[in-house]
RNA sequence: GCUGCUAUAGCUCAGUCGGUAGAGCGCAUCCUUGGUAAGGAUGAGGUCGGCAGUUCGAAUCUGCCUAGCAGCUCCA
C-alpha cells in the first residue's frame, strides 16, 4: 500500500502499520463527509483507534442520530468512489494558525498553541477538505475498501470534563470486507457474553430501580456461586495465615477524616447521616477498620507480620454513568485484606501476594492480563501528599519486587492511591473498558495517620509498614469476569447445579430419587427434574440455560442395573456408569476444582 | 455527573397516519411416558416505566422524573 508523508514524500507503507494509517486516513474521509453535510462542523481530535477510529467534532446544537450517521457514511462512500488524491504541506507557525483562522478552525488553533516551538506543522488535503495532521495517509481515497460508522456520543474537549463537550463519531475500518464482517460476529459473540445478560439467564442476579440503581441483588443461583468463592479464597488465606474479621459497614466520619480518604474521596462517598450530634457514613473501604483493630492492643516485632482479611461490604457513590451489572455497583464486597509488616518484610509479604494472585489466576485459567506499577504524580500535590523520601521508598520497594519476582508490568504514573504506589492487574472484560481485578498496595502513609505502632527488638516503637491487598478484587466483579471467561459455563465446583437427573419416564422415578439421595447425601448440588416434560427438552434446557455441567439420563436400562448415562454439558455423546462411579467421579471433580469435566 | 439513544407480557421483540394491544419462547392445565438440543391441544398473563400536558380520543405527540444501554469523565 503507497501512502504519503508529511513532507510529501511517497512510499510504500510498513506491513505492520496498513492498518492504522487506513483507519487515520478513514477518520479524514469521515471529517470531509462531515463538513459537506455540517458546513460549521468544528474539528478537534480525529485519531486511529484499536479497531478503528473517531473524530470529535464541535457541531453547535446539532444533535447526531443514526440517520445522520447512515447519511456521513453515505457521503464517505461517494468521496471513496471519488478517489481523491490525499495532498501533504508544511507550512510556518504563523501561516498555519492564519490557515486555521481562516477556516474557522478554533480547535485545531488552539492545538498549535500546544506544540512544542519547533514543532513541524504539516497538513494534509484531498479536495477541498485540510486537516492539520502528522500523517502519514494513503494516497488515495479508494484504498479505503471497508468501513462502518458504529456510534456517536459525547466526549469532552482534551479529555477534560471542564471543557466543552463535543460530539465524537467512531467507526471501524478493515483491509477487507471479510475481516468487517468476522469483525461484526466477535462483536455478536462478545454481546452474547456480557454478564448482565448471562446473569439474567441463568438467574445470578437481579435490579430493580426500587431498589435503586446501582446495587444488584445475588438470587440464589449467583448466591452458591459467590459463596463457593468466599469458600475457596477464605480457605486459601487461612493457610497463608491470614486471620479474618467482620467489622460494621458503618463508621463515623472522624474515622475517615483521620485515615485522609474524607478528604480525597467525600464526593464518592454517600452522604453522611447525623444522628443525635454524630456523623455517619456507609463505609467505602476497609483500611480504617483494620488499622484499628491493629491498634486495639499493642504488638511486638514477633508478632508481625499480622494478616487482617475480611469479605467486606462497601458502598460507594459511584457516577451513575459508571455502573454495569455487578462489575461496578454501589455496593460490592472486597475481599480485602491488610498486611502490617516491619519494613524487613515487605519483600517477602508482597512476594506472597504476587504468588496468591497468579496461584489464583491458575486455578481459575486466567491467562490474558496486564500487570501495572501504578506510581504517583510528584506535580500533583493535592491528590498525593508531599513526603518524597516516603514515595521513593515505597515505589523502589515495589518495584524491586516486582523485578525480583520477574513479572512483566508497565509504569503508568498518576494512578497510585493517595497513600502509596500499588500493583494491578488488570483484564479486559467482554464489552467495555478494561478494570482491575487484583491489587497489591504499599502504604508507609496511613500507619503513622493511626498511629500505629509495634516494640522493636531493641525496644524501640517503631510504625508498621501495611500492605493492602484484594486478591478477587470484589467477588461481584470477580464473578462477571468469570461469568463472561466461562460464557456461564462454570467449573463443576462453581455451577449452582452441579447435576440434574433426567428421568427418561416416569417409571423410573423411585430410582432417580435413589440417585438423587445419593448424591445430595455426598454434597452435590443436584437437582431432579421430574416436571412433567419430554425428556429432549429437559435436555435442552439443562444445556443451554443452567449450564449444568452433568447431565443423568436415566431410564428402565439404568434402573436396572444401578447405572447413570452421563451426558456432560459440552458433548454429545454419553457415558454408561455405575452409580458409584459417578458420584465418585463428580466429588473428586468437586474436590479438586477442575476446571474440565 | 455529561452527551446521545432506549423503555410494550416472566424473556426476546412487532405494533403503519393518534382510534382501548400482538408474536415466539416461557408459564398453567390436559393428552402424550419418551433413549440424548423443540410431540400435541387448551388457557392464563399487559394502568404499553412513572407523573403531568396537548387532543373528542395517546403505547403513539410534548415536558418532567425514574431506570437501562453506548461513549466521555471518575474509580481510594
Amino acid at each position: 500500500m503507497k501512502i504519503v508523508y508529511n513532507d510529501g514524500t511517497v512510499g510504500e507503507c510498513p506491513q505492520e502499520e496498513e492498518l492504522h494509517v487506513l483507519r487515520h486516513s478513514c477518520a479524514h474521509v469521515m471529517a470531509q463527509a462531515i463538513q459537506r453535510l455540517y458546513p460549521e462542523a468544528d474539528f478537534a481530535y480525529g485519531p486511529a483507534t484499536e479497531k478503528g477510529f473517531y473524530y470529535d467534532v464541535d457541531l453547535g446544537d446539532k444533535k447526531i442520530n443514526d440517520e445522520d450517521l447512515l447519511a456521513i457514511e453515505e457521503e464517505m462512500r461517494k468521496i471513496v468512489k471519488e478517489n481523491l488524491k490525499f495532498n501533504a504541506f508544511i507550512l510556518p507557525r504563523d501561516e498555519a494558525v492564519k490557515l486555521m483562522q481562516d477556516r474557522h478552525e478554533k480547535y485545531k488553533e488552539e492545538h498549535i498553541g500546544d506544540l512544542p516551538e519547533d514543532a513541524i506543522i504539516s497538513f494534509y488535503q484531498q479536495g477541498d477538505y485540510i486537516d492539520m495532521c502528522v500523517g502519514p495517509h494513503i494516497l488515495y481515497t479508494k484504498a479505503l475498501k471497508a468501513f462502518k460508522l458504529t456510534q456517536s456520543s459525547g466526549a469532552y474537549w482534551k479529555n477534560d470534563a471542564k471543557n466543552k463537550m463535543l460530539t465524537r463519531i467512531n467507526g471501524v475500518a478493515f483491509a477487507s470486507k471479510e475481516e468487517l464482517a468476522e469483525y461484526e460476529r466477535q462483536q455478536e459473540e462478545a454481546r452474547a457474553r456480557d454478564h448482565r445478560r448471562i446473569g439474567k439467564e441463568m438467574a445470578l442476579f437481579m435490579t430493580d430501580e426500587l431498589i435503586g440503581k446501582g446495587l444488584p441483588m445475588f438470587l440464589p443461583n449467583g448466591y452458591t456461586v459467590w459463596q463457593e468463592l468466599e469458600n475457596y479464597i477464605k480457605a486459601k488465606e487461612r493457610k497463608l495465615g491470614y486471620q479474618h474479621v467482620m467489622t460494621p459497614c458503618v463508621g463515623t466520619v472522624q474515622l475517615y477524616e483521620t485515615s485522609g480518604h474524607w478528604a480525597h474521596y467525600k464526593a464518592n462517598m454517600f452522604p453522611a447521616m447525623e444522628v443525635e450530634g454524630e456523623s455517619f457514613v456507609l463505609r467505602p473501604m476497609n483500611c480504617p477498620h483494620h488499622m484499628m483493630i491493629y491498634a486495639n492492643k499493642p504488638h511486638s516485632y514477633r508478632d508481625l507480620p499480622i494478616r487482617i482479611g475480611e469479605i467486606a461490604h462497601d458502598f460507594r457513590f459511584e457516577s451513575s454513568g459508571t455502573l454495569k451489572g455487578i462489575e461496578r455497583g454501589r455496593h460490592f464486597c472486597q475481599n480485602d485484606a491488610h498486611l502490617f509488616v516491619t519494613p524487613d518484610q515487605i519483600k517477602e509479604e508482597v512476594s506472597k501476594v504476587c504468588d496468591l494472585i497468579f496461584d489464583v489466576y491458575k486455578d481459575f485459567n486466567i491467562t490474558d492480563y496486564r500487570c501495572v506499577l501504578s506510581l504517583r504524580d510528584p506535580a500533583d500535590t493535592e491528590k498525593y501528599h508531599p513526603d518524597d523520601e516516603m514515595w521513593n521508598k515505597a515505589e523502589d520497594a515495589l518495584r524491586q519486587v516486582l523485578n525480583d519476582l520477574g513479572i512483566e508490568y508497565t509504569e503508568e504514573i498518576g494512578e497510585a492511591a493517595f497513600y502509596g504506589p500499588k500493583l494491578d492487574v488488570n483484564v479486559k472484560p467482554a464489552v467495555g473498558a478494561e478494570y482491575t481485578l487484583s491489587t497489591c498496595q504499599l502504604d508507609f502513609c496511613l500507619p503513622a495517620k493511626f498511629d500505629l505502632k509495634y516494640v522493636d527488638s531493641d525496644a524501640s516503637e517503631q510504625t508498621p509498614v501495611v500492605l493492602h491487598r484484594a486478591i478477587l478484587g470484589s467477588l461481584d466483579r470477580f464473578m462477571a469476569f468469570i461469568i463472561e471467561e466461562t460464557k456461564g459455563k462454570f467449573p463443576v465446583w462453581l455451577a449452582p447445579t452441579q447435576v440434574k437427573i433426567i428421568p427418561i419416564s416416569d417409571k423410573v422415578m423411585d430410582y432417580c430419587t435413589a440417585v438423587y439421595e445419593k448424591l445430595e447425601a455426598a454434597g452435590v448440588r443436584v437437582v431432579l427434574d421430574d416436571r412433567s416434560e419430554t425428556m429432549k427438552y429437559k435436555i435442552r434446557e439443562a444445556q443451554q440455560v443452567d449450564r449444568c455441567p452433568y447431565m443423568l439420563i436415566i431410564g428402565a436400562k439404568e434402573a436396572e442395573e444401578g447405572l447413570v448415562s452421563l451426558r456432560k454439558r459440552d458433548t454429545i455423546a454419553n457415558e454408561v456408569m455405575t452409580l458409584d462411579a459417578f458420584t465418585e467421579k463428580v466429588c473428586s471433580a468437586i474436590a479438586n476444582r477442575t476446571l474440565e469435566l
